[in-house]
DNA sequence: ATAAATTTTGAAAACGATATCAAATTCTAT
DNA sequence: ATAGAATTTGATATCGTTTTCAAAATTTAT
């Protein structure tokens, strides 16, 4: 592996200068800036990330968190996210969390080992008293989820809005018996402010409460759904209950996917007996046995804006403005 | 940030000790050791992977390379092979290629800047002759896609016979006229040895010549075909043709439910009019409108292998056995 | 008790880059 | 032509580890 020093040899100047040319440094007359540019050429050289990280340069690499990358809406959000930061010459590591509280820290732990510039987080698995500290090693930005006041950049659909608004959407078809499934291992408010999913569960609860004058009834809370297995084990619950919903919010379209299967494995008619909606709207969705209605969320906006307000971030000091997406429901046959 | 001289002044020893304390050398004295955790412990520190790097230590760092990671085979290959990695105490970083040989070598720099310990390429972007230098900074092992008579662990699914038995498979049920789709941006053979798609091409051909004794048809090769959204163009490119097939090979699920989709929209009847024959078998595929008749490729499997045959590389010096995996047609309504 | 062998420890030299600061060179103005 | 200013260059310290190699401490053998 040739080093600095070899390239320094080979063009006939010191090191210094060979690295002036490296960081494009103005200072280099053109015709020494070429004798090394050639050297480096000649040698294959590249500068090893581990010196440059060592001496405390910019590493122009990014962490992004989620917490399974199997999940569409996770593939798709980290891949508009690593496009634009490609754009922006960042590299992008992916670290799936797997909803664990240790792997969130491996991500932190790189900002603070100075193996990455920013860390862009998309689901949140620790409190933000132990997510802060690591704000001084630099940038973190918020997706998909957030916290209240905290002083980062926060790019987000707005939760609260889009599933009242399915609420009302079904509440307005004459459901009022709504379940309600979610990844979450349980709905809670989060430590320092309100978080994503009892955002969508306030939104749940306040249309039931204005529009529907109805109570949540908890026995038809399902925690810890994320796949279709998930959601065929859901609908073996629903039709196993005495008191049964009639309509289900599932989370995500594969939760949902799962419920359709069981339910016509089970002779549940869906919508008739079960009016079942989706989140995500995934490319299979409308053509499913039973088109799906779902919620869609602008993952490519989301992705984008992220990066962008992350590389913003890197660049000057300003904190960029919370951006908030609205969500669609997308409507077809499952409601 | 604390680092190994601050762990040794607060101990009351020298770095050396400390280090030999984090690698576990067994030439430290129990009671000096104890000392040295507890200073480590109590200061939260953690050493720099940076100057580790630097010194020449390993990792214990994979990088894995993959097309597209919204693609779901994939996304499932990559969480398998990250999960095998993980309980072998090694970090996983996902590179996406986009089938760019650029990205590619991106991928082999990090082996050869001491970066990661070895890369796992799940697609094959350069010649075998780009990459093999690349052999003496790490391990490499390939999944997925091979290349003949390379001295690295291989990982596969047996594609030939697959094809074989799907091109079979459709002949006995009466189809001659097949068309073939695939991501690939031609279909050739490799420069050393035979590759991924013409493998699955020269299974499909070969089973068409000695049992369906028919020529394929050159105007049926559809190459360049990644999502739904392609898919459908197929349809709108087969419908307008002249002679038009009877089947077709789609390459993947997400390509054939783009055929799905269009067919239903053209008023195609599949599979009267069309045969439609997916890969991947995605959760989705066998509650489509038209359950998708498909080849399952056992992706949990080979990541798992993929993964344990690079512990086992970096371990001892012999290389693993290649293993082939075989595909499974899941018979459903497409076909 | 002493010498030899063994174990445990520490000082200092890497690893490959960047950044400071002073020296050398070139340019400008008189 | 010469002093002074501005630009370009290079020697060297530094980042945080690991690894020699030799010194110090301990154990074993006589």
């Amino acid at each position: 592996m040739a080093t600095i020093s070899d390239v320094a040899r080979l063009a006939g100047l010191s090191v210094s200068t060979v690295s002036r040319v490296i960081n494009n440094n103005p200072h280099v007359i053109p015709k020494k800036r070429k004798l090394i540019e050639d050297a480096m050429q000649q040698l294959g050289y590249v500068p090893r990330p581990a010196a440059r990280q060592l001496r405390g340069s910019s590493t122009n690499t990014m962490a992004v968190t989620i917490p399974r990358i199997v999940n569409p809406f996770f593939s798709y959000l980290v891949d508009a996210i690593e496009r634009t930061l490609d754009e922006a010459g960042y590299t992008t590591i992916i670290v799936q969390t797997f909803s664990r509280p240790e792997e969130e820290l491996t991500a932190l732990k790189m900002l603070r080992n100075q193996q990455v510039d920013g860390v862009i987080l998309c689901s949140i698995e620790n409190p933000w008293s132990v997510i802060q500290p690591y704000l001084q090693y630099g940038r973190i930005v918020l997706v998909n989820e957030y916290l209240a006041d905290v002083p980062v950049p926060i790019i987000r659909a707005n939760q609260y809005q889009g599933f009242y608004n399915a609420t009302e959407f079904l509440l307005q078809h004459g459901y009022t018996k709504l379940a309600y499934a979610t990844g979450r291992k349980q709905v809670a408010l989060a430590e320092n402010g309100v978080n994503f999913d009892s955002d969508r569960f306030s939104g749940f609860q306040s249309a039931l409460n204005s529009i529907g004058k109805v109570r949540f009834n908890p026995h038809w809370l399902f925690t810890n759904a994320h796949t279709a297995t998930d959601g065929k084990l859901i609908l073996q619950k629903i039709i196993a209950s005495p008191d049964k919903p009639d309509a289900i919010l599932a989370g995500s379209d594969e939760v949902a996917l799962g419920l359709l299967e069981e339910a016509q494995a089970q002779g549940v008619q869906i919508p008739a007996q079960l009016a079942v909606l989706g989140v995500d709207d995934q490319p299979s969705s409308s053509f499913l046995k039973i088109p799906l209605t779902t919620i869609r969320q602008p993952v490519d906006q989301m992705g984008s804006a992220a990066a962008k307000a992350m590389v913003a971030a890197l660049q000057d000091q300003a904190v960029t403005l919370p951006q908030i997406f609205p969500l669609e429901i997308v409507k077809r046959a499952s409601v």
